[in-house]
DNA sequence: GTCTATACTCTGATAGAC
DNA sequence: GTCTATCAGAGTATAGAC
């Protein structure tokens, strides 16, 4: 993979991951093929690999890129801010995050679902490293009294669940719900309410 | 696919699937080999297709015997039983389908990601009855002020979400707890402390 | 009913002209 | 840098012996 020097180049390689976004996490790595991101791409097969060196590189490369982005949110999350509130601005901004790149989401859930073969490391060590942190942090504050006290961690593994699966299982949701709803909109409100029940004792 | 009439078609038939749903359900449709389903059943290829015409009816068959499991707790909820235990039961009996078939969780988790190309029709009218009719339940349920007063569909969403993560997600969860950690029994307090202060008014 | 051998298609990757 | 042509391997499915 040539270090995006040129503008073309840069341009390109931008081009071929956001194809490459759009069929890994509509299909999975296995199901996607390189013809079908080179057609969204606009780019002939041989060209994509002109700017990676393999399939398998535009996939990683894409999960490094998405790794940040899905952390970076309960990063955010302030140990000296008010727990309550911080909880919640958590959980609107990985609400945020589904609206906003549920391609990401769903590139992500094909990764874990499929036993996280590309991404363990990652995983195991700054995944596993942040929810560590911040799991202190949310005991601190129940050994406070400031929010009720619950286990930090399936506190987190809940935000998870609750707002990646309007990404991930969007297709369900908007067949259940029918026509006319926007699904995300509501999901913030339902959500302030149940979070707020919990967190307080 | 030859109707399965004696005994050894029977079990054969069985073999393959279970077979199928192993390999299916850990690489998604076309990430699954004939080859692996032929190996992990102990057969070999081609009499695979001696059972199923083809990958697809092997695949096809697992979804519709999925579908039925899948629902069947939510069927089970009674509209004449207690509010609150008649929830928490449901809870308790999607989280035991997490721990005791996490393999058809995956499958169904695969399936609606991709966009349930192969269950569109089912999801549209099978499973938005149902919730329709449980939904219409739960509502009645919230006017009487047995439960406190949420928006019906996305307190089943919350159930599906939160339960159907253990399953789906089962290696994060795992990484993230390390070690000594049960995280179905863990989650099952949790959730019904969930449950029990959302329902409240 | 089950196997070996094989046909045929798809797909990732490379060669080489321009 | 980009394309056409093509290779090699994998994968689904079938033919036909036993």
């Amino acid at each position: 993979m040539p270090r995006p020097r040129t503008r073309i180049q840069q341009k390109n390689s931008e081009t071929i991951l956001d194809a490459a976004l759009e069929v890994f996490s509509a299909h999975g790595f296995r199901g996607a093929t390189l013809d079908q991101i080179a057609e969204v791409a606009g780019l002939s097969k041989p060209n994509l690999l002109y700017y990676f060196p393999s399939k398998e590189a535009i996939h990683q490369a894409l999960l490094t890129e998405l790794l940040d982005t899905w952390l970076d949110p309960l990063r955010a999350m302030d140990p000296e801010g008010e727990p309550r509130a911080e909880i919640l601005a958590y959980v609107r901004r990985k609400l945020d995050l589904s609206r906003d790149y549920p391609r990401e989401s769903r590139l992500f859930a094909n990764e874990i679902l499929q036993g996280a073969p590309r991404m363990r490391a990652a995983i195991e060590g700054e995944l596993k490293a942040l929810v560590d942190e911040k799991a202190a942090v949310m005991t601190r504050w129940m050994e406070e009294g400031r929010i009720a006290r619950l286990d930090p961690r399936h506190l987190i593994f809940s935000i998870w669940a609750l707002t990646q699966h309007y990404a991930d299982f969007d297709v369900q949701v908007r067949a259940v719900l029918g026509e006319g709803h926007d699904p995300i909109a509501e999901a913030e409100g339902f959500l302030e309410t149940l979070y707020a029940r919990l967190l307080t004792a």
